[in-house]
Order: structure tokens, then sequence, then C-alpha cells
DNA sequence: GTTCGTTGTCAAAGCGCTTTGGAGTTTCGA
DNA sequence: TCGAAACTCCAAAGCGCTTTGACAACGAAC
């Protein structure tokens, strides 16, 4: 069932029916009626892709997986998506997903914009100098991008969450409790989140004179396995930490099997405070230990984010260029007074 | 940059230049070069919308997302999402995502259906009796399930792994290691790998003249929090479990953080098993006492899944229409002979 | 009675691509 | 030398929709 078929069989013009179909006011309303009962009847529905050609708008926004058979699916992306879809679907907007190689998001993003299948952008995983900011503002589509891009003018439209802060405000919390020997179990280290967090905690250390030394540090894609790797590594040093700061519950999850095997009591003989991007599966007050953590929801932002990118396409604006959300700091059992 | 304007560039009709892109036989190499030139100096895409409209194809397959407020983002679904789209990449094609009310999922993929803008269609998350395969069928427009049906005629294409008979074999491991007391920490009740799970248990307990009482059974969407309250309320009964199946490592998570702080060792006085869906942030041999499980790698399927559905779309095949599974019975730490 | 807005409708153009049905050139065997 | 068979290439139609510009029909205003 198509336009013509349907207005021929109503006897009305393609154009009347169209009308009626988009809210256009010079339609006789007994005539919209009759047009609506139709489509009600016949289950009609407008072919998106001659829409699209025809207007230059589908509602749909699009965004680049990256994918390879080495590369981790990451939990964190399946809870954002569901914060998209939450509001999409309240606008009748879907996604176009183009998965990519990791090493081309640049061509794959060009590639959907140019492809005129959608008709906005959102690009995530930000890292710093990101190459895709260039091509996204030389693009002249709409976009949006999850974090920042740390060394790049913020001069483009984002919604991020107070990393640093989230993070000197954690390291200070420590600090009060009497730490002194830091460890940051960290994200891949050229994603912006991670060299925030960085240096969160380095200009926390640093009000009281302290540094955080390389081997302090761990940069791995997050992972329970992960976790728990590093944190063993970090036991091992000769001047073990008492006080862990974590990018993630992921990697809280093995860095505390880690400290566990150790012999070690997570919020006595070492403290630990973890980002808690609200994962519905693993929540930090189900730890055998409950966790300490910064808070930030992860799916909130997308459904934000969805509704931020949906209105600036159908010009319902104006929203706010900017969005810096401020983290909680949420204490538990997993902190505790540094040991003497 | 559109087709008439590349070709008026080339001085060749927009016909010869089509042909030269879509690998046509009739053109003469020295133009196809010329034009393949050309597209790379311009960086030329043609409009996918005016391609889909002109061909009926457009290389995107279709799915639903189910997502709403409360709607727990499924960890299961990142993945299978990562598997198709490692596929889908190797052939330029792309997924098109439309985000529904769960109550309405059979009208979203209808919509999805008819919107013309995809070229098949996937659909996981199978229940007994599915209502969305009387409407596939009805359709005319290739499709693939992920899993079965229980109670409709196995009529139609789909992928599915052999649950009943990963819970049956590993029911009888445990009925060999000389346990009697079973509980099942399943999926969703109205899954239908959560009824062929069940299936699987009861068989083999029937072989022995055991039952599976249901209270003894628990029904919830897999997340570590319902894993461990299912676990407490199982060790609250007059005869408590020695053996505990697990439709997920995720709800195995919650549920051993209950055995634990019961004061009950794994593998000792209380086995499990649980099913791996190989999700890379949460191996069972990382788990403080190894997991046993039954494994089926969930990426690796939505790859098939992917390869099936491109290969139909481009009518490469021909594949087999339906295809089960096995799963692998990986003995590790967590099971043990029951306590006397 | 003519003129002028309104109102409701339509025919036709156009979005960017593929594909059908030729048509002009060469090539080659008879 | 000629006609048939390749080779190349093109003009135009068509995919299903929106939108522009025009046109009747009808009162209201002059």
């Amino acid at each position: 069932m198509n336009l013509k078929q349907l207005s021929e069989m109503l006897g009305l013009s393609q154009t009347t029916v169209s009308r009626a179909l988009n809210g256009y006011p010079e339609v006789n309303e007994a005539t919209r009626e009759r047009v609506l009962r139709a489509v009600q009847e016949t289950g009609y529905r407008p072919n998106k892709a001659a829409q699209r050609l025809a207007t230059g708008k589908a509602g749909s926004i699009g965004l680049v997986m990256p994918t390879a058979p080495g590369h981790y699916s990451d939990v964190h992306f399946g809870e954002f998506l569901t914060g998209l879809g939450e509001e999409a679907v309240r606008h009748d907007f879907h996604f176009v997903i183009m998965p990519a190689d990791p090493d081309d998001e640049v061509g794959a993003l060009r590639r959907l914009a140019i492809s005129g299948n959608v008709d906005a952008l959102f690009v995530a995983y930000m890292r710093g100098h990101d190459p895709r900011l260039p091509l996204l503002k030389s693009l002249s589509m709409p976009f949006l991008v999850h974090g920042r891009s740390f060394g790049t003018e913020p001069d483009y439209p984002y919604l991020d969450i107070d990393n640093e802060g989230a993070f000197y405000d954690a390291t200070r919390l420590l600090l009060q409790l009497g730490h002194r020997h830091f460890c940051l179990l960290n994200g891949p280290g050229h994603l912006d989140f991670a060299i925030r967090r960085n240096k969160g905690v380095v200009s926390a250390l640093a009000e009281r004179g302290l540094e955080l030394p390389e081997s302090c540090v761990s940069h791995m894609s997050m992972t329970d396995e992960h976790g728990q790797l590093a944190m063993e590594r970090f036991l091992q040093l000769p001047e073990p930490p008492t006080a862990i700061l974590c990018s993630s519950t992921v990697l809280a999850l093995g860095a505390i099997r880690a400290v566990t095997q150790a012999g070690l009591k997570l919020g006595e003989d070492i403290s630990l405070i973890a980002h808690d991007d609200v994962l519905p599966h693993l929540k930090p007050e189900n730890f055998s230990v409950p966790l300490t953590t910064t808070r930030s929801s992860l799916r909130a932002a997308g459904v934000r984010i969805a509704e931020r990118l949906i209105g600036t396409v159908k010009q319902d604006g104006p929203f706010p260029e900017q969005e810096l959300w401020k983290t909680e700091l949420i204490v538990r059992a997993s902190t505790g007074a540094a040991p003497r």
C-alpha cells in the first residue's frame, strides 16, 4: 500500500492525503478524518526512504559502534543505548548503527553522515585531541558528543560529567581518612575521561604535596579481568597502596578479587572508591563490602542526549550547547581510615 | 555532490557512472577507472535513501530494542550486538534499531518492517507462543530468530543453542556427584530458553525419580541482585539445596554472594553450574571459586546470525534454515561431591 | 454584478538513484 | 563490402513521497 493507491482508493489526490497525514491546516476536517480512518483500516505507513528523499529528514540518529573480532563489547555501551532508546521511542525516532573497525571510526562516521541515512550524529568514547571533532564540525549536520576531548577547544555541543571533580573529591576524602599511598585503576589512557580522572587525582594529591608515580596508575579497558591483573601488580609494589581509585565498578569487581585473595580486608587494610555508572546488573551496594562510589547514571545521560539531539533535529530547541553534570560521592563500607 | 553533478563533471551520463560504480560489465575499463578516481577525489557517496527507493535494498538489518524507564538494559544484548556488528561491518551493512515499549514489540516490529527502512529483520528474546512469529511469517521479508518459540511449530528460520540438552547434562553431572536437592535459578519464565532449561533439569531429575518443586525454581530477570535474592530464599527452604543450576553468570554472581554470606563454601557445601554466554567482562574462571559452566558464545551467535541474514538479503545462500548449537559443559571448582 | 479573499483540492515537479530500451561505433567473419 | 554481433554509452522512466503553484467554488465586500 502506498500513497498513490491510498489516494486513489479515497478518490483524493496524493497532495491532499499527504497533507491530511502531516497535519497541514489547508484540509477539511471531514476529509482529514476520512483519510485517518482509511489509514487505520489499511495499515498504510509512509515509506521512510521516500520520505527522507523528499524531505531530507527521516527521524533517525546515527552512531558508530566500534567492533572487531578481538574488541571487547562494552557493558556501558548497552546501558547508554537503552537510555537513548528510552527517549527516542517517545518521538518515533530510530537509530542507525554503523559498525566499524576501531581503526576506521573517522571514516565510518563520514560515510554514515554522507550516506543520507541519518539526521544527526552522536559520538562517544571521546579521546584526547579526538580526530572526529574536526570532521563533525565540518559536516553541517547536528551532532552531540558524550564526553569531551581533552586538548580541543570546547566549542562543540557536548554532555559530560565532571570526571576531574569526581576523582578530585574522592581522592580528597581518602586523604582526609589518612591515606598516603594511592593507586589509580583507570580506563584506557587515550580516553578523555581517563585523562581527566587522572588529573583530578593528581591535583588533589598535589595539594598535600603528594605525587602519583606512573607505577601506581594502570590504564586498561574496563573488564573485571583487567581489574584483577592491575590490582595484583599494585599489591606487589615495594610500597603497596592503601587507597585505590577505580574508574568502573566492573574494574572494581576484579580488583576486589585480588584484594581478597591477597588476604586483605576491603575497607580496613585497603580502601577503594569506584566510579559507578549505575549499571543495573552491578550495584555497588551489593558488593560483599558495599562500595563507596562517585555516581552518575549513564542511562540518564543517554536519555538527555537523545532529548537534545532529537530536539535539535525537530528544531524544538534551544538547548544548552554544553552540559557538565556533577557526580555524587556516596560513602559506603569500602572506605575507612588508613591503617597505620 | 550527487550522481548528476559527478556525471556532468565527468562528461558522462548518470547511467554510465552508476554502472561503473556498481560493477556492471557494459562499461569501458578506462571509463570505469576514470569514474573511480573521480569518486576518490570528490568523496562522492551515493545517497542511501535514494538507492533504497530505487532498488528496494539498502544494506540494513532491523531489530527492535525493548526499552522503557524501568526496563533493565541487558548485558547480553550488547554482547550479541557486537557479534552482529562484527560481521555486518564486513559487508557494509548497518543496523536500524527501533526502540519500543516492551508491551508494543509486535507493533514496533510491524512498523519497522513496513517503514521500508530495512532489508531483513532479526528478533530475539523469544517467548513461548511468541506473537511476533505469525507477524514475521506474514511479512514476506527475510528474518531470523535467535532462539525458538516453545509451543510454535518450528517452521521458521532460527539459530538456537540446545538449552534443554545443556541443562540436562549439567543436572546429570550433579546427580552423578550424589546431589539430590536441586534448585534452578532461571531467567524470566515466559522466555523460551527458560522454559527449555527448566525442561532439561526436570527430565534429568525424573530419570532418577526426583522432582523439581515449584519452590525450588526462581524466574527473574538476570541481574546479580535477583540472583542474590533468589538464592537467599532457597537457603531458607526446609530442605535447602546442595546443587544449583543457574541461567547466567550474572545471576551466579549474586547467588554466590548469598552462599558466601550464609557461611557456606561453594564447591563443597553447595555446588553450582551456570550457563556462560562468554561475556568478556565476566569470566567464570575468574570467580573466587572458578565456575563450572555450560558454555556457548553469544557473540559467535551474533556473527553467525548476521552472516546468514546478510547472505539471505544478498542471495548468497543457501543457508540452513535452522541451526541448533550444542553447548560445552566445562567442569571447574564450583561443583563437587554432595555433602552427606 | 464585479472583485477579492478564503477554503479545499489538485497536477506536476523534484528528491537522487537504478534500470530499461535503444542507439551510435567498432570489430569481424562471410 | 556488408551485415551481424559485440561494445559503449545515453535518454528517460520510475521508486514513493513532499511541496509549489494554480484553480475552482463560494461568500463577502464594493
